[in-house]
DNA sequence: CTGAAAGCGCTTACAG
DNA sequence: CTGAAAGCGCTTACAG
């Protein structure tokens, strides 16, 4: 491999000039970046990254990472994501510091103020869509602490980029499983977890736009659950007893346990299709006794993993990083045999 | 962050000194080992990786790949694995190299030799399950070369670890698929690669296993392929026009492309479920024109990347890498809408 | 059994 | 505009 000294060498100059041209930091003569670059590109130049990552610890880099609560355990892998990659930036003397509080605008408020304290660079954050948050964090974005959003995205934020489901295809793809796996007529339940979360009501709108154009379907009721497992319980009960006729259930979001508990019990000896997202624990155990059928996950680990990376190359080099603007998680459906 | 140095200080011992008590190099008396320890201990210290890996430039690691030749793109997508991964290694001095040779038992022996003469001190294979084959790979295992088998395994190779899919799984999988995806009286058609191939014929028994329960199913034919698309071509034309009771597909390994060409053009009109594995671009495109129903992937590039990673923590540290018999792949379910 | 020193490749503060 | 030197943290050949 080559290396900056082995160019200095043959250049004739020293390696400090060697890496300001390499690195484009100016102070050298053209004449000079001219002959080093040519050199460099001859020899198939490359840096060593372990020599970069060893310099690079007298610096410091530091990421403020807020996720929702241990209430919800779907975030437990996408932290595990994120400490993957926390591992591995380490290298680069990058350091992380993860909060993880209520899904509420207050405690997102206070655990960005806490992240400013321990002064961090940047910010990746799971926002609540409220005014307040948004204004916050357009004010650290104009104060030049970049933000990134993940699993969920807030509409006037200015962040760099987001990273997480399409939620609307998410929805139409759980549309297009329901129409899979069932024949003939089918009645259909959907609990929503709130309405006033955008990813929610666009699942809510992706699958209700796929089955639309199909006669087989017909949506009977829907219901929030507020992502509470007793509240999505009683739901689905009542759901079950008031329609007797309902053969498939959609759950676009958490509360899943709850609402299978209900169909456990109210809904013995009938075949009902149930469709649901993610695979925590609760749900793999319901795949599991075959009350859920499927379940549309979306890659929780890459998420933490990719939205910190890029941000680490974000701050690490700003110019030369480019950033898209929606990063989407693939989907991955599960059945009981591919959990 | 505690350093070595560091600790140096605090014990009155060099940094030498720590550096061998710390990782177990002898040479140091008991009553030194015993204080550094507990120093080290005391501060949390863990090794910088950064400075390990420049250290380790001065080291070669040097690891063979020996995977299938470019007309299976399945293995694209293993070889970007292996390449992130090995970019990834490059830090710690571990040097790959990559050779793609036909599914063949002469490739396959002569792709080895040249791995050993570029001085390879381990080997990663898609192994051909033939007698020379092994007997070559136990020869190399005997000299203290190390093999690990990817995607494929080989009975009777004393490899440390297979990485790849549970076939009889994935097979198991695609039969409750089918069923999921059905209702009333299926009749079965399977297209095979190869028989004597055992990951093919495992997922036919998996597959054939699931089915045997569900007196909706009838398998109708089963085909061999070979792997070969024009073969598969004709085999499904023919299924096809010599059972037109046939209504559900499976397809265990390649020659998909071939066969669903049949089905565009004698299963007109024909209401076919189609389940494959992988998702190489013709079957996303199949999955596209709504040909294939559904297909099950297997993690390709985590198959490259984690066995590269098996490999080098093995040959870097070969004692203290406990290594298990078999890391399995997820499965992921993909249909048109998540693909 | 232990230490001093050089080295891995890149970066940077300082001197000129 | 350029160079010499020190330093990031770990490893190792050499000397004693």
């Amino acid at each position: 491999m080559t290396t900056i000294k082995e160019i200095a060498r043959l250049s004739g100059v020293s390696r400090g000039t060697v890496d300001r041209v390499l690195n484009n930091r100016d102070g050298v003569s053209e004449e000079t970046a001219e002959r080093v670059r040519a050199i460099a590109k001859q020899l198939g130049y490359k840096p060593n990254k372990a020599g970069m990552a060893l310099a690079a610890q007298k610096k410091k880099y530091r990421i403020g990472i807020i996720v929702f609560s241990r209430k919800n355990p779907f975030f437990d892998k996408v932290i595990e994501g994120f400490l993957e990659k926390a591992d591995e930036l380490a290298f680069f003397g990058c350091e992380v510091t993860v909060k993880r509080v209520a899904y509420h605008p207050a405690a997102q408020l206070s655990a960005i103020e806490a992240c400013l304290d321990e002064g961090v660079q940047g910010i990746i954050i799971t926002p609540y869509n409220d005014a307040k948050v948004c204004e916050k964090l357009n004010g650290l974005i104009a104060d030049g602490i970049p933000v990134i959003t993940v699993n969920s995205d807030a509409e006037n934020v200015n962040r760099i980029a987001y990273v997480g489901s399409d939620y609307l295809n998410s929805g139409s793809a759980a549309g297009a499983l329901m129409q899979l796996m069932t024949h003939d007529k089918v009645n259909i339940g959907i609990i929503l977890g709130d309405r006033n979360i955008l990813c929610h009501s666009q699942r809510e709108a992706g699958f209700k736009d796929r089955l639309s154009e199909d006669s087989r379907f017909n949506i009977i009721s829907v219901e929030e659950n507020y992502d509470d497992d007793l509240k999505s319980y009683d739901i689905v009960s009542d759901m079950l007893r008031n329609h007797p006729e309902i053969n498939g259930l959609y759950f676009t979001a958490a509360g899943v346990y709850g609402g299978c508990k209900a169909i456990q019990e109210i809904g013995v000896g009938r075949d009902i299709r149930v469709i649901t997202h993610d695979d925590v624990p609760t749900t793999v155990d319901m795949l599991d006794k075959g009350i859920i059928t499927a379940t549309i996950c979306q890659e929780p680990m890459w998420q933490g993993s990719r939205s910190l990376e890029l941000m680490f190359n974000y701050l690490s080099n700003p110019e030369q990083t480019q950033v898209k603007n929606y990063y989407y998680a693939q989907l991955n459906i599960k059945i009981r045999e591919t959990k």
